[in-house]
RNA sequence: GGUUCCUUGGCCGAGUGGUUAGGCACCGGUCUGCAAAACCGUUUACAGCAGUUCGAUUCUGCUAGGAACCUCCA
């Protein structure tokens, strides 16, 4: 373990507080994952890049870390919720699949986008629909602790009750009269006690086709309790993080509270932890807005919204550059912002490759910059402030490499370290690679790298014989063919154009 | 209406009761056969009003504008 002073801001204290985990070298957090009804959008970036860091971080700093995201295919109800069906099944119909086919293919496409942002995967991604039975378990315990009641086959949260013993809305700050004063009763909600009342099970309508048996009918568990479920299954009674979207505040994660205590007489949660939404135009995407535009849409390009398009890492680095509790605001001239600067920082930690010593004693601070990344990073997962010390370390490798400032190999190992450790490790900010390249390791294009370089060779033995009409005809035709080359002071450097 | 929060320079975006955030863009310079890159330098700030203070962008109040949640959503 090293040190540290992580801090962390808990939403239910609104606090940063000192982290230290329940278990001395272990964390549990648990994130709410997506539901997989529909192509992954820049709201589904979000959350994942964040607690991506939470989870790089805690094991940079030498957690043993058990992260769990679930994934939701039941549950959650369509809009018009009148006829209680699920919101998958009816996708389903729409497309005349299979609901678990569905959810397989949206799925995949999930881990696909993942995996392109550079996001590494929890420990454990549970189905929700794969814990019916620990569902239906969990709603017996509530049962017997009086905070729920079965109506007509449904079985609902008993809220007033659970207010009056332990107080309801603390995550959102709700004041749960004010709550029963303003909710309307609405025509099919009449077998509640109450309008607050949420389900934790709720009987299939006979149109419904994802159900299962439970004890009270044929139906499936409301949405709410399968984080409660899953999170305890997994990561026990207690456990340090839980984490998601701001929007999930209430009701999702006031009901989670709810359903925990009721189930073990108390919080289960030590730190909440919520991200901010991203937004485009100034308003939040959203499905019913019908102005989201999804992951894939940002690596091609494909969308009116878009001039151009953007890669996975620019998506990354963009998000990394805002604090997580911040909104974030998507615009073209914002992310190519982005695009060029996460240019910068990635020439930089290329040319640290073949930086040469010129000095026999440190003349950098090295450690000063990684004292400020280490800083902010136990700030609250300070990210904006990371990327800008790199910033200046990027700066002092420059200098180094044109020849304006001398470094002894100390300086250098320790400019490696930084970026290794900060920039890949932590921010997991690598290069983009090509399908091609990422398939065998980068082996099948070693050989057309060399040929590229055999070309500037001749380039450069063309520059020496003044025969500046080779020479840009040479880099002219690179240019054409999809290379930006650049000449250095001792030779040149080329990369593939964004 | 209720709850929570935001308003920083051309753009994005940190942070602080008094000291340069960082990136992009712009301008000037150095370097270069040219180009690009890099480096150096300059310029543009803290929504408005009032208060607390020796001093506020940073604390308090009010005003204006904006957002999220309260209903599926990360």
């Amino acid at each position: 373990m090293k040190p540290n002073n992580l801090t962390i801001y808990n939403t239910l204290s609104r606090n940063k507080e000192t982290f230290r985990p329940l278990h001395e070298g272990l964390v549990g957090m648990y994130v709410c994952g997506p539901t997989v009804y529909g192509d992954g959008h820049l709201g589904h970036a979000r959350p994942a890049i964040t607690f991506d860091i939470v989870q790089r971080y805690l094991k940079h700093l030498g957690y043993k870390v058990r992260y769990v995201r679930n994934i939701t295919d039941v549950g959650h109800l369509e809009h018009d919720a009148d006829d209680g069906e699920d919101k998958i099944a009816k996708k389903a119909r729409l497309e005349q699949l299979e609901p678990m086919e569905v959810v397989q293919y949206y799925l995949n496409r999930y881990h696909k986008a993942m995996d392109a942002l550079n996001v590494l995967p929890p420990s454990i991604e549970p189905h929700a629909s794969g814990h019916i039975i620990e569902q239906i378990e969990y709603i017996k315990k509530i049962l017997d602790s009086g905070y729920a009641y079965v109506s007509d086959g449904s079985v609902y949260f008993d809220v007033p009750k659970f207010n009056r013993d332990y107080g309801y809305g603390k995550l959102s700050g709700r004041n749960i009269d004010e709550l029963l004063a303003t909710t309307r009763d609405l025509d099919g909600q009449s077998e509640k006690h109450n309008p607050a009342d949420f389900a934790l099970w709720k009987k299939a309508a006979p149109e419904h086709i994802m159900h299962w048996p439970s004890p009270w009918s044929e139906g499936f568990p409301g949405w709410h309790l399968e984080c409660s479920t899953m999170s305890e299954k997994y990561l026990g009674s207690h456990f340090d993080i839980h984490g998601g979207g701001m929007d999930l505040k209430f009701p999702h994660h006031d009901c989670e509270i709810a359903q925990s205590v009721a189930h073990n007489g108390e919080p289960t949660v030590r730190y909440w932890m919520h991200n901010n939404m991203i937004t485009i135009n100034g308003k939040k995407m959203g499905k019913s807005l019908g102005n989201f535009i999804t992951l894939d849409e940002f690596f091609t390009g494909s969308h009116p919204l878009l001039t151009q398009a953007y890669s996975p890492m620019t998506i990354r680095f963009f998000i990394l550059q805002a604090h997580y509790r911040g909104t974030v605001d998507f615009s073209n001239e914002a992310l190519q912002g982005a695009e060029k600067a996460l240019g910068r920082m990635l020439d930089a930690y290329r040319r640290l490759r073949d930086l040469k010593p010129g000095a026999d004693t440190p003349v950098h601070d090295i450690a000063a910059i990684e004292r400020r990344c280490y800083e902010a990073l136990d700030d609250d997962f300070n990210t904006p402030m990371v990327i800008a010390a790199l910033f200046d370390a990027c700066r002092i490798i420059n200098m180094i490499k044109d020849g304006n400032a001398a470094a002894s190999q100390a300086d250098i190992d320790a400019l490696r370290s930084l970026m290794d450790t900060f920039m890949v490790e932590i921010l997991g900010i690598v290069p983009d690679v090509t399908a091609a390249a990422e398939a065998d390791g980068g082996q099948s294009v070693k050989p057309f790298e060399d040929a590229v370089d055999l070309l500037l060779e001749i380039r450069a033995g063309a520059k020496r014989n003044k025969d500046w009409a080779t020479s840009d005809l040479i880099r002219n035709r690179l240019s054409e063919i999809g290379f930006d080359v650049k000449d250095t002071k001792d030779g040149w450097e080329w990369s593939l154009k964004k």
